[in-house]
DNA sequence: ATTTTTTCTTAATCTAGGTTAATAAAATTC
DNA sequence: GAATTTTATTAACCTAGATTAAGAAAAAAT
């Protein structure tokens, strides 16, 4: 298994000398989540930090009436977590599973703690990617506030081409705030108008 | 200016000596907003992180058609900040205004980067707050997919009472991502109801 | 290769919440 | 303290998007 993704990762943010690298690579354990798969289910404790380096992940909620809400995707190169349940180490509102085969790193809460200590850089890097995160979360609320359904899945496409392949178009629908069916009839609309 | 609150506020998450109380405490700029006055204006290049004292601040952005929505309150003993713009040094797309005269200590980003080399603690610090903020965002995210406006209203009245009672109603209705004559709709079928 | 499951689409109907407009009541301003 | 501005309410009407249902197409599983 190649480090290279995460430390070109990690590198966006912070330098790491040899022995940080080495040191941090230690902590990471390589895993395969097979397709529909789970990572985390509702009601665990979550006790890792994952690191996508190939395939998807899925991370989503469910209602009281049992519908899915997909909070965040998470194709390679990108960081997921509980992080409400990570955090707090209480139960998990998350389920995070694989939407095809996907290979991961894990980073346990706790080797992230040590981590923390002995390369306090980390919590540079960490809180960048958290801020980054915040940021777009915001963004996401904003235009759940102002936008149409029509513009939220135009903005999807512009600004995750990647994911209209790989992701089922119900789980975008679910990631923009509306039903299969609406985007079905937005879908019609926007290929008639041209 | 009592630095009290903030220093307390600092301790919930990392401890310091005297020494670095001190040095923190002279980067901060004492500020008095007037109600109704703009802490940072869209289009503006954000240069503070804020922390309230006494009184209140809403952050918020204007659609294109002219709508206003509310992003998030500060009251006391809170932070606030236009993320996107700090981070990125690109103009803001938040207003950050006062509801009410309000006191604030401002954090340039500038002595913000300084503080985090000399007591590297502040990056855990604000990596914890903003990991807080990001989980009460993906919250607020997925209220807004699965919750019934009336719903959230409840649930907004249960989780800050305290701003019922400072914040105009329609700026509550802004902030829950509704009209306020809704609100009012949603109000007079709650109180004849009981 | 066929069955089963999942995904996507279309269409009819329904509803939560928006829009418009008018009025009243507070709160600010002068 | 009168005038102005802001906030809150009510009601009639409207619409974006939900719901229900049924069928087609694609993908997975056997």
């Amino acid at each position: 298994m190649s480090f290279d993704l995460i430390l070109k990762n990690i590198a966006r943010h912070i330098d790491l000398d040899e022995e940080e690298k080495l040191f941090f690579t230690s902590l990471l354990h390589a895993k395969q989540v097979k397709r529909k798969q789970f990572i985390l289910q509702e009601g665990e404790i979550s006790k890792d930090s994952i690191f996508v380096i190939q395939g998807c992940l899925r991370g989503y909620t469910v209602d009281k009436n049992g519908f899915e809400h997909v909070l965040s995707f998470a194709p390679p190169n990108w960081w997921i977590a509980d992080m409400y349940s990570l955090l707090t180490q209480n139960p998990a509102n998350l389920n995070i599973e694989a939407l095809v085969d996907t290979d991961v790193f894990t980073l346990s809460k706790k080797d992230q703690e040590r981590l923390y200590l002995r390369v306090p850089k980390f919590e540079r890097f960490f809180r960048i990617i958290i801020e980054k995160s915040l940021v777009s979360n915001q963004q996401r609320l904003i235009d759940n506030f102002s936008l149409t359904a029509e513009e939220r899945y135009l903005n999807f496409c512009k600004r995750y081409p990647g994911l209209i392949e790989t992701v089922p178009l119900k789980q975008i629908a679910s990631f923009i705030g509306i039903t299969p069916e609406f985007l079905s009839k937005l879908r019609g609309r926007i290929h008639s108008n041209k």
